[in-house]
DNA sequence: TCTGGGGTCCTAGGACCC
DNA sequence: TCTGGGGTCCTAGGACCC
């Protein structure tokens, strides 16, 4: 008996959780807008059916929107976040193993079955997360990884199929024959145009390359894809949730900044996040790396990007320690006169609190492991922003835009929606 | 006026070492 | 004329994913 790969997708996601709580929203268009309110991130059916496209800047769409009475929100993590856990979890319970592969993706080894219960299975599975989640799901199952995404796709696209498509049972072939290289898992937008000049355009014709020529034209990924059409699996399970190998924090501001004091609040802010993060990995980063830039689409300023690492004399995840490093190299990237529209950090080097070899000739700061770990707790039961560094600044006013959040109907007690009033 | 954010992996080339 | 060879580590850049 074979193991099989299912991939369990939720449908829509970010577009499905909104419509959890407002019920009002079934069967209307629903989009939602990356960070800053800056792109469409998520679509509804029938947004899609308007042909309303991934990544389009709101600002572009924001008239032909309102003309289709199409509901916009910002994007809420701390929903979308807590949605995807409870899918999650009732996965674990339904199944031994599974991958948490994405915030609105799951890999799980099914164990093969005789002809056509797989199907069933994989449809009572889909109504399981519907009625104890509330969440639509499309089912994929293949032999691979990568066969399994194509099969969840196939069962997107055909309503007949009712969520479900096991492409074992199916003519591989055929479906690949009619299915584009450039929608295969591992092929973005820069393969696929290198294929097309080979003429390379359907899966079947990158299962069917040579070895050598993938290993050269497209590296040992581009192999590995095209082997795992062939229905070899390449690529395990991860079961195990690995830790992080860095850390970032980068955005947008909500409005051009221009002053050195302002790029200073605004890293610090984000070292600030990124530090917590850290510590909740129970690690220390050993460098890291600040940013700005300047508008890219800009055609009226000047394009402006600098970038500078910072190693650290000692492995810390001291929020104090990291913004220390990090302003004072910010006055090296600063070039007066320019409208700044992003900054960010990222902390890599990582290595786990347990590990950590002290550094003889470096200071050793025994004070701020307990002092994180009580602005960690505070922050935690009373609101991100209760305690901070005075360096992040009070009122922020380049922070992003969010106008059409919807409620943290889950995660803030405040927030709770009301039943009945 | 307004175009996201957070990750991973692979490769090529240079530095360095013996 | 003619200037080793092989291994490792690091980094920047490019590609991908959701």
């Amino acid at each position: 008996m074979s193991r099989l790969f299912a991939l369990v997708d939720c449908n829509n996601f970010y577009a499905s959780c909104e419509r959890l709580f407002d019920p009002r929203l079934i069967g209307k268009p629903v989009v939602v807008l990356s960070n800053n309110d800056g792109c469409i991130i998520a679509r509804s059916n029938e947004a899609k059916a308007l042909g309303v496209r991934m990544g389009d800047p709101y600002f572009k769409c924001e008239k032909f929107l309102q003309a289709h009475d199409v509901a916009v929100f910002s994007s809420n993590y701390a929903l979308y976040g807590d949605i995807s856990s409870r899918v999650m979890a009732l996965l674990r319970r339904l199944e031994p193993a599974v991958e948490v592969y994405s915030i609105d993706e799951a890999f799980l080894h099914l164990s093969a079955m005789a002809g056509g219960t797989l199907t069933a299975y994989g449809g009572q599975l889909r109504r399981t997360v519907l009625r104890w989640t509330g969440i639509p799901v499309s089912i994929g199952i293949g032999p691979t990884k990568t066969l399994a995404k194509v099969a969840g796709r196939v069962a997107k696209k055909n309503a007949a199929l009712q969520g479900v498509f096991d492409i074992s049972g199916a003519d591989v072939d055929e479906i690949l024959g009619r299915f584009a290289a450039a929608d295969v898992w591992g092929i973005g937008r820069r393969l696929a145009e290198r294929l097309a000049l080979s003429g390379i355009t359907t899966a079947l014709d990158l299962k069917n390359c040579g070895d050598e020529w993938l290993r050269r034209n497209l590296s040992i990924t581009g192999l590995r894809t095209a082997m795992e059409l062939r229905g070899i699996s390449c690529i395990s399970l991860e079961e195990c949730p690995v830790s992080r190998k860095s850390i970032a924090s980068s955005k947008s501001f909500g409005c051009q900044v221009e002053s050195l004091a302002a790029l200073k609040e605004a890293l610090a802010t984000y070292v600030e996040q990124a530090a917590v993060r850290l510590r909740a990995q129970h690690a220390l980063a050993n460098s890291l790396e600040i940013s700005i830039s300047t508008n890219r689409f800009s055609k009226t300023t000047v394009p402006y990007s600098g970038r500078r690492v910072i190693t650290l004399p000692e492995p810390t995840a001291s929020t104090t320690v990291l913004i220390n490093h990090a302003l004072p190299a910010l006055a090296g990237l600063y070039q007066p006169g320019l409208r700044y529209q992003k900054a960010g950090v990222v902390l890599f080097g990582l290595v786990p609190e347990s590990h950590y070899q002290p550094n003889l000739f470096a200071g050793q700061d025994k004070k701020s492991g307990p002092l994180m770990a009580a602005l960690d707790r505070i922050n935690g039961k009373w609101g991100r922003c209760t305690i901070q560094h005075a360096a992040a600044g009070l009122t922020k006013p380049w922070r992003n835009r969010q106008q059409k959040k919807s409620a943290a109907y889950t995660t803030s007690w405040q927030e709770l929606p009301v039943v009945k009033a």
